[in-house]
Parts: C-alpha cells; sequence; structure tokens
DNA sequence: TATCGGTCTTTTATCGACAAGAGACAATGA
DNA sequence: TCATTGTCTCTTGTCGATAAAAGACCGATA
C-alpha cells in the first residue's frame, strides 16, 4: 500500500551505473552503494537481491560480482519511478492547463481522485501543499477554490518578485571577490552569448537558463523566505513557458539581452546601476507574462455563491 | 469518523441565541438559521431536532416555538467544537514550546499522533500546512526536521518583514482621504493613546492592538503574499509573547510611543517620514525578539546526519 | 412564485490498516 | 577494530472505509 517508486528509482540507477561496468568487476560495498544511489540501505539490497535473481551480478554476496551488463530495456519506465504525489502534483498541473481553469471554479477531490486513479488522501495532500502558492482556497467543510491565475496574480507575483530581487542582487554583488558565484555568474554568462549566437535553433534552452541565474541571485539573499518564493516563480514560468509559445525567439533573445546588461551590472558591484538593470529586467519580464494572460472577467471570485 | 466538530460549535451558538429569546418566540426558518449560524442547513436541522427532543423548541417544524430559554450549562465544552486539525495545531504548539525543541530535532508522525491521540493521517496534514511557515522541513521517506526558532530564523523573517512592510505603510497613504482605512486608523490611534494612559495595568492588551495595528496596513498592500507571510508573524508573536514575559510593559510602553508616532507619519502621508517611522519601529521590534532567543548552537541542522 | 421543510446524493474529514522504506543492532570476518 | 552483511523494529506513504456535513431536488403551501 505504499508503492515501491524508490526501490524502482533506485534499480533504474544502479542498472545506469553497472551498465558502465565490465563483466568480472566487484560490486562496491551495501554501503558505499546506498551513498551512490542515495537510498537506504533496505531499498539497496533489495535492488541486488533482484539483480542477483535476474542473474546480473553473483550470488556470493560477500563478493558480489558483476556477471553480465545489464540491459537497458528492463529498467522501469519513468512514470512509475514517481511517487504517487509527485505523480498527482504532474497530472494535476496538466490538468489545470489542458482544462483551462477559470477562476472561481471548484475543485472536487473526489472527482480529481478518481480522474487521476489515486485516492483521495493523495489528493488532499497535495492541494494542501499547493495551497502555498495562493494559486488555490480552502472553503472549510466544502471544497477549493481555484483563484486563477489573473492579471491581480501575476501583478502581486512580480511586485513581491521585484521586492525581493532588487534585495538579492544588491547582496550578491556585497560578496567578496573570491566567493564561488561569480565563477559561476561567469560561466552562466558564457552560456548567455553562446545561446545568443546560436539563438534562431537553440532559443528554446532559454527558460532553463533563465531559472539557473534568478536562482543564482535569489540564493544570495541567504533568506528562507526569499528562496523559498522563487519555486513559485519558476512553477509559473516553467508552466507559463509550455502555453505560450507565441514570439517565444523574441522574447527569448531580449531576454538574454537584458541578462547581459544585468549580469554586467552586478559585475561593477555598483549598487545602484545594479538596482537599474534588474528593475528595468523585471519590468519586461513582468509585461511579457501580462502579456500572455487572457483577459478575464475581473472579481470572478467575488461572484460565486 | 468525521468528528461533530460543527454540530458542536452549531449547537453551542444557537443555544447563545436562542437564550436571548422570550419563550413564546417564534424561531426562524432553517434558511435563515443557516445564515446567522454559519451552518449548512443539514447541520442546523440537527441542531434544531436536538432541541426539540431536549423540548427546548416546539415539535410542530411548520412554526416552531421556543419553549423554554436553554440552559448554558448543556452547551458542550469549548474543546469539543473544535476540529481535529484545530486541535492538532493547538497541541503542536504547545508541545513546541513546552518541550523547548532544539533545532535538528526529527519530528516523529506517529509518537505524535499517539501522544495527542489522534491518527497519523491527521499530524500528517498539519506537519504538511505548518512546513509553509519554514519552521519544519520534510525529510522525504524519513520525518521531518525542526529547524529551529534560531537567531537567523528571526533574522530572515524580519528582513522580509521591513521589505513588505515598508512598502504597504508607503501605500497605505496612497489611499484617498475618504477611505475607511483612515477611519480604522484613527480608532486604532485612540486606543492607543488610551492603553498608554492606563499602562501599568492593562499593558497586556498591547499584543492585539499591535496586531490589529500591523494587519490593517499589511492589507493596504492588496498583495496576497504581503498579506499571507504576516500570518508568520502573528503566528511567532502570539506565541513568542507567551514565553517570554520578561519586562513586557516596559516593552510594550516603548511599542506604544513608536505606534503613535508611526501613525503620525501616516496621516502625514508623507513618504519618507513614514518610512523612516516605520524602519525604526521595526528594528527595535527586531531587537526586542532577537533579546529573547536563546544562544543556541548556531548551525546545528548541518551538524545533523 | 418564492419560501419552507423533507428527502436523498455527493463530498469532506478522519481513522485504521498495511506494504515499502529507513534505520538500529547483531553477527561475522578480514 | 573496523567494515560488511544479516536480521529485526519502527516509521512513512498510500489506500479504502465511514460518519458528518454540504447541498441539490422536490412537493407543499401561504
Amino acid at each position: 500500500m505504499k508503492g515501491d517508486a524508490v526501490f524502482k528509482r533506485t534499480y533504474n540507477q544502479a542498472v545506469a551505473n553497472f551498465a558502465l561496468m565490465n563483466p568480472g568487476e566487484t560490486i562496491a560495498s551495501e554501503n558505499n552503494l546506498k551513498i551512490t544511489l542515495d537510498a537506504s540501505r533496505t531499498t539497496v539490497r533489495k535492488v541486488l537481491f533482484e539483480m542477483e535473481a535476474k542473474g546480473v551480478i553473483s550470488a556470493d554476496r560477500a563478493n558480489r560480482i558483476l556477471l553480465r551488463r545489464p540491459k537497458q530495456q528492463d529498467v522501469f519506465p519513468r512514470s512509475e519511478t514517481m511517487s504517487i504525489s509527485a505523480q498527482v502534483e504532474k497530472k494535476f498541473m496538466e490538468w489545470m492547463l489542458r482544462t483551462d481553469l477559470q477562476p472561481g471554479h471548484v475543485i472536487n477531490e473526489l472527482e480529481l481522485a478518481r480522474q487521476f486513479r489515486v485516492s483521495t488522501s493523495g489528493i488532499r495532500e497535495f492541494l494542501n501543499r499547493f495551497s502555498r502558492f495562493k494559486l488555490i482556497e480552502k472553503r472549510p467543510n466544502s471544497g477549493w477554490c481555484f483563484r486563477g491565475f489573473t492579471r491581480d496574480f501575476a501583478l502581486e507575483l512580480f511586485e513581491v518578485r521585484e521586492l525581493f530581487e532588487t534585495r538579492s542582487a544588491i547582496s550578491f554583488a556585497t560578496r567578496p571577490l573570491d566567493s564561488e558565484a561569480w565563477t559561476v555568474l561567469k560561466e552562466i554568462e558564457t552560456e548567455h552569448r553562446k545561446l545568443l549566437r546560436n539563438i534562431t535553433k537553440q532559443y528554446h534552452d532559454f527558460s532553463d537558463l533563465d531559472e539557473r541565474f534568478h536562482q543564482l541571485i535569489n540564493n544570495a539573499s541567504n533568506n528562507r523566505f526569499i528562496v523559498d518564493f522563487y519555486d513559485l516563480i519558476s512553477l509559473i514560468f516553467h508552466y507559463h513557458y509550455q502555453w505560450n509559445k507565441v514570439d517565444e525567439r523574441k522574447r527569448n533573445q531580449a531576454a538574454i539581452v537584458e541578462h547581459l546588461d544585468y549580469i554586467e551590472a552586478l559585475f561593477s558591484r555598483d549598487p545602484s546601476r545594479i538596482e537599474l538593470a534588474c528593475k528595468s529586467h523585471l519590468k519586461s519580464a513582468r509585461k511579457t507574462l501580462l502579456a500572455s494572460i487572457k483577459t478575464q472577467t475581473p472579481n470572478a471570485i467575488e461572484n460565486l455563491p
């Protein structure tokens, strides 16, 4: 009744690792595998027993040997390596976008549970966790209400984002010159330049780079609330980029140029210049996001029973 | 298996309402009671049937009449009117303070469930919700880790608080002069002056007033993230005030004086003056909070396995 | 025709069960 | 003595069941 996603994930990882070894080589000890596979020894053993049964490794447990390279084909499918809660998260986000959920929509736990083929508890737990993003709201003893990815939401999000990121960016610049962060920033700058050169072909790669760049800056705040807030931004952008592909190349190109200016400002370590670059970039990011939000009936929530 | 806290709470409310009526008076219709008692009709009916059985109201349902005033003694005890999740919240907070939980402590769901006499699901759900305050952290497939109410926590909390509240305060001042907020602020100012005159006796009442004042300001931001963050501050102060009573009178008196200055600044509608008053008050609030945090081993969390 | 109470269906809150997984301790061997 | 595997216990993740609560529908009636 618990799901064996951990086992399957670990098994797949072990297959990948053993596939790089040669038959005859000795397998690392359980305690060492525990570290490389990042699981408990209980799980590691389960994996090893399974491999033993399949004749991949020898049965002499005191001195395990790789008998043959495991076949890549008998790994578990990716979907089975996700815990139920991770699956629910994925399914919910997809469902939300696919059904184009309107603000005010009441979310029914039971219905979702049936649709996603999980128990209601799984849904409840997810919704509880998800509510921290303020996109849904609980009505006690009744269901959850979708507040909507509205214009207001985007504005409130960016208001906080701007407050947090200007603060983080300025604090980034106060780091000692030998801090590792500067090296990482330099790397990110290089990647930006490279991407800009190949923009016509690789513009899809930007969203990943974008996230790494902003996360680097926000982490500089050393503030758990600021860092945590970036989770929400990541989420929004992740799914937003999936559903709005209009002008993507152009938008990304413009953003890269802004980032380069922003990075230069950071290297200058001049607070007022940093603030300027940061604000100007966020302003245009906000504009982009707002443009992609459909016009929705205002106050949809207030009109509900 | 659901607990009947809603019924009991509604019943108590009905008893309180009926106690103000005279025998012979007509009882409002179910649909009207539903509104005054703030529950579903199903629950209202259950309450009415119970009252009917106890002979408090007549059995003629088409035209219910109060037969006698319900006795105040047979209401349900307060504890039974709390939902399980509310009980867990209360018990958890008390437990946390009572046991003086150290940073790095691993929280065991099962143990808490046994201690609080609820199922593990109840605990899980609470911890999940509570984790938004960043005082606990989940280790997947293992327990929860208490991060501790440390000096760092307080500093990070106040960093965000200051960002948010200065923003809110300045936006408060831009409200139109006929906005209701100004009236409420005036009332709060009056209460401050009153409290200051009776400070020796009523200094306990400050924490309530404090919360209302800051909440008023934060609500002016019209930003769900900012408003939401104040929940955390309320929580911290609520429990902090319960455990640190040293110099309470003196601290509160000083805070009132600062508040009055802050309020005056708001009425002046001068942004720079507001910012100054706000920052200066928050600075001393932070100082107070920090002073009350015991010196704890730094980086206690990092030292864990 | 709008409101009332009666009845029935659907949904939520909470529990207990149990397999998977984590971790502690014991036994063994180099 | 230390690391290794074997064994056992305790905890977590997930499910399904069930009572309480919400709410829809209906006929009556004023």
